[in-house]
DNA sequence: TGTACATCAGTGAACGCGCGTTCACTGATGTAC
DNA sequence: TGTACATCAGTGAACGCGCGTTCACTGATGTAC
């Protein structure tokens, strides 16, 4: 992922948002700094600033990435079948497989800085994969069956590990629970 | 909430988690400093290191204050009922009420350290309420099933404003829908 | 095809800052006798 | 009741650190002619 050689980066930006998401699930938002990102990029700590205007954008870009990625894997989840359970299934795993990263998307760096385009754009994205699965009008309330398990797990509020039988059995229980009152 | 005067405060301890608390839901989490704490709290800042071990520590003390906020209310919405509706609007209300404090309890500061002990016996409290409304074994299902729109509405992924209508007939039909699975 | 020049993605030194934490200390409290 | 002393909650100076950001710069690219 990281070139090194010429001057001229060619797709830095990205590069950039990789690096940092991977700062992010490797070891933690609070290790995530502008100049941390520049580093694993292999390029100097002012070099960011030509594609992000501050901190907050590059975080921004990251969540956005995120939320992409999480409606590409539930759109996988969603083809050719409408069985929620799936659906609810791909989100827990990208929740279980990039836990700092779901946490960003969902934290409150990102809380107060919706506005931010991209972002914007990202979660539209992901709100309308699930537009297309859920009952008419009901995608939200969709999200927030999904959400639940997911984030509760990720706080380590629930203990579900992903390739134990027990977990696995709790997890469906819960999720035919909530989605109960949408089939 | 803040005394001056005396050389020995009486109550540093819960004046610090105080002083932390209103630094986090005032100004964020990232505001939140040992030291910024200590001030607000009219003490050297050096004073803290005598009642916690270490910024981790004060933190986890904050969020566990905050599950055990957040027991009491559930506990008095529960009181001489049990209508699970009653007790999703409260958890709602709690996480719109305090939202940076329900970030912080749930967040990235909080997963990797849920073994400190007042944290662990914080959410064990909540947890025992939630035992006692929910229907046997089914608490998790419960706490996943009031969790989800709570967060979401926090990050500002739903926008459910309190005082409006439409949002309260919104929530209702959210909270309706995953607590079907459960009546 | 060759040259002049504008543009822009990179560099590297430097700034000021607040923070977490350690240290040796001092003032107040309470207990043994 | 009065005194000696251990205990412990507070103080204040000091450390080293990484960070975000600004600045004047330089090297590469691409376009007009």
């Amino acid at each position: 992922m990281k070139r090194d050689g010429p001057y001229h980066h060619g797709d830095l930006r990205n590069a950039l948002i990789d690096a940092a998401a991977t700062i992010v699930e490797l070891r933690g938002l609070d290790e995530l700094s502008l100049r941390a990102a520049a580093r694993r990029a292999g390029v100097s700590q002012t070099a960011p600033y030509r594609h992000f205007q501050d901190k907050e954008a590059l975080i921004a870009a990251v969540a956005a990435d995120g939320f992409l990625m999480l409606a590409e894997d539930l759109e996988a989840a969603a083809s050719g079948s409408d069985d929620l359970m799936l659906i609810g299934k791909a989100y827990f795993r990208f929740a279980q497989d990039h836990p700092a990263r779901f946490q960003l998307m969902f934290g409150r760096d990102i809380s107060d800085r919706v506005s931010h385009e991209v972002l914007q754009d990202a979660q539209d994205q992901l709100r309308t994969v699930l537009k297309r699965i859920a009952p008419a009008g009901e995608e939200d309330t969709l999200w927030a069956a999904l959400h639940g398990v997911a984030d509760l797990s990720v706080a380590g509020v629930l203990v579900l590990n992903d390739d134990d039988l027990q977990s696995e059995e709790t997890l469906d229980r819960i999720l035919e629970a909530v989605l109960q009152g949408l089939t």
